[in-house]
DNA sequence: TGATTATGTGAAACCGCTTACGTCGCCGTG
DNA sequence: CACGGCGACGTAAGCGGTTTCACATAATCA
């Protein structure tokens, strides 16, 4: 005996947990008197080891309090058994919920999550997976349809699967999940429009490096145009996704007359604030105005005047990725539901156009010139 | 060329990115004319890699387009970079900031988060941090200070270390990072002291695995107890934490008089929906009442009666958390500043005990009974 | 009963990267 | 001019599991 330190044979056959060299297969499999495999093939494929080995083995790893080193594990098999998302961040409740939804969903069929928020930055985005495939996550779950080329170039090379989330393109059909947005969006207006509502606002967010938020303005826009209609500029507004921005992104659509009757908010906290902003300022809900939001959040129907919206279940947004990424990496095709449903809340928020939604324009001009309008 | 699919030694020279094997370390090496060794050292410790190497070895990895594998040097280096956290639920905005702060901090040290929630089950929890023991996190993030025995132990027998967040307690002083929830409720309760209330409400969470909801109504019933009062048991009243939760408890305490002059909400939500069932009722804030809660959230300061709470910075706590297991690992002292600030936010919800509190009692008695008694 | 086929185990070769040592070339001294 | 020292690299032994394959032994069949 030299005076090596670790190396050469692992001479020294202690047989009790000391406290020197973690326990490891190995010791189990020499307190149990099998081999590696043996210890190995109880763990992964129990019915092929007899009842007898399986038990001593057993015994022998909860005797030593044998804790299976899962990186070893990894690369011998070449999976790890983690699946890493990117969101933009976890302050918005729908993303935090569906990223609850995937960890369980995830967990329950034995994966792990590796969760990471890019703050909506693509590059941060690009970074951030490069950091996931570098741990040898078997899958990915990314928000949204817009991302680096690289980002997608990277996963695919290296054929990770991957699911994109929130924002289901019925163009791609592949690859992505969750409600679209678009189409959720184009319903909630032809609702107002089928109120009689033909004058509209929109407090949208900020579609910089949101394809969502985008695709939820098209919505608008489509179903207006539809009908021969479109928003006017000064009634296009775009923000942060704060309730404070909602009231005051509210405050600049009311600034000058003629109101628009209805307001469309890409984000449910941008309703809250045009809401609250609303009826502080006395504007009757819906007896004046409607206003409804994207996306139901519990606050929406506590509020004094309940705010009418379109209801994702978030949640299902993440069982769906988390269903999409473990089906593929089992070799099995998705499940064909890859779209998420969405549903109107209609509430309190919303209602017919105001009849009297002629006394509007600053100089109190002839009334009713362009209400009931086409 | 028989049919091998992997197997046998790995002739095949080919010197570019076969489809085939994906490519690793050695290929880098052989492409760039060096040795294995070389490779890593320029990843791990370029300064004692020639330039002329270093670039050679660098034009080949980005040639061959080389993602080294994160399993296999963590296999090798006994260390993951990994960090697990399990938080109760991520429904909680206040839990959801914690993680997104958590997992921002760690990155920037080069660590990954690994995520999951247990619903406030702690046998749920054991599971969870047993899973990430097993994939080999460097260090586990836990919230409050409540946790099954053998998950503690399992983390000491491996030497796991660990942080228990959200709740600071003195009289661990290690491993845990938060504010302190008994002191800072002692506080606000304190503060309505001053204000003259002595008959108060409590809507508390329910404490049912939950220390940090224990320990608030402890800091409650402290201060009270300093002044010789206490919550009469028809005004304490706890559930779960959402806002209809709170205005149902709210009802509950309103129930038959006398009403308490000021109520406590053990979180954020139950007091939204306290003062939205208040103000629904047209109960004066703070004129007949005062209603405060734990912990600031935008609609608190966005209600048309702007409520009074503690603002606990839990993106704060995140940080700290990620900074104490940071400094761990390093083998660094953790920073001395383990707790966490609180702040009493006081809006309009809370105000003086109303003088006319004497109007109360069922069969309207004599009035200021016990109004400013003691 | 001997040949054949299941079935259960063990020996040993990896998985892809890190790192302790050993080697080699070059420079500075006595 | 030979030798010790030093730095840059290469060699190869792991890290702790998994898994292929060979090999017994037991069960099955002609």
């Amino acid at each position: 005996m030299t005076k090596m330190p670790t190396p050469g044979a692992p001479p020294s056959p202690g047989h009790d947990g000391r406290p020197g060299r973690p326990v490891g297969l190995r010791d189990v499999a020499r307190m149990a008197g099998v081999s590696t495999a043996t210890v190995s093939r109880v763990l992964n494929t129990p019915e092929r080891v007899s009842a007898t080995l399986r038990e001593r083995v057993a015994a022998a790893s909860a005797r030593l309090g044998w804790v299976p080193d899962g990186t070893a594990r990894a690369l011998a098999t070449r999976r790890t058994g983690a699946v890493g998302a990117v969101f933009p961040t976890l302050s918005h409740g729908d993303f935090a919920r569906a990223a609850e939804a995937l960890q369980g969903e995830l967990r329950s069929r034995g994966y792990t999550l590796l969760l990471a928020c890019s703050h909506y930055d693509l590059a941060q985005e690009h970074l951030l997976v490069r950091q996931f495939v570098e741990r040898g996550v078997d899958a990915v779950v990314l928000v949204g349809n817009a991302h680096d080329p690289q980002t997608i170039g990277l996963l695919d090379r290296l054929s990770v699967p991957y699911v994109k989330t929130f924002n289901y393109d019925p163009e791609w059909r592949h690859h992505c999940v969750g409600p679209d947005n678009r189409r959720a969006m184009h319903g909630l207006t032809r609702y107002l429009l089928r109120l009689g509502h033909r004058r509209f606002g929109v407090i949208a967010q900020s579609a910089h490096n949101n394809d969502r938020a985008a695709a939820r303005l098209q919505g608008v826009r489509d179903a207006l145009s539809e009908m021969g209609l479109s928003v006017r500029p000064q009634h296009l507004v775009e923000g942060r996704w704060t309730i404070a921005e909602g009231r005051a992104l509210f405050r600049k659509i009311i600034e000058k007359k003629p109101w628009p009757t209805a307001v469309i908010c890409g984000n449910a906290y941008l309703a809250v604030g045009a809401v609250l902003e609303a009826t502080a300022r006395g504007i009757a809900l819906p007896g004046e105005m409607s206003i409804v939001g994207y996306d139901d959040v519990e606050i929406m129907q506590e509020l004094p005047v309940p705010i009418t919206t379109l209801r994702i279940r978030s949640d299902e947004v993440g069982r769906l990725a988390a269903d999409y990424v473990v089906a593929t990496l089992a070799g099995k095709q998705p499940s064909t539901e890859l779209e998420c449903e969405v549903e109107i809340m209609e509430r309190s928020s919303s209602g017919p156009v105001p009849r009297a939604s002629r006394r509007e324009s600053v100089p109190r001009r002839a009334k009713g010139a362009d209400a009931g309008r086409r």
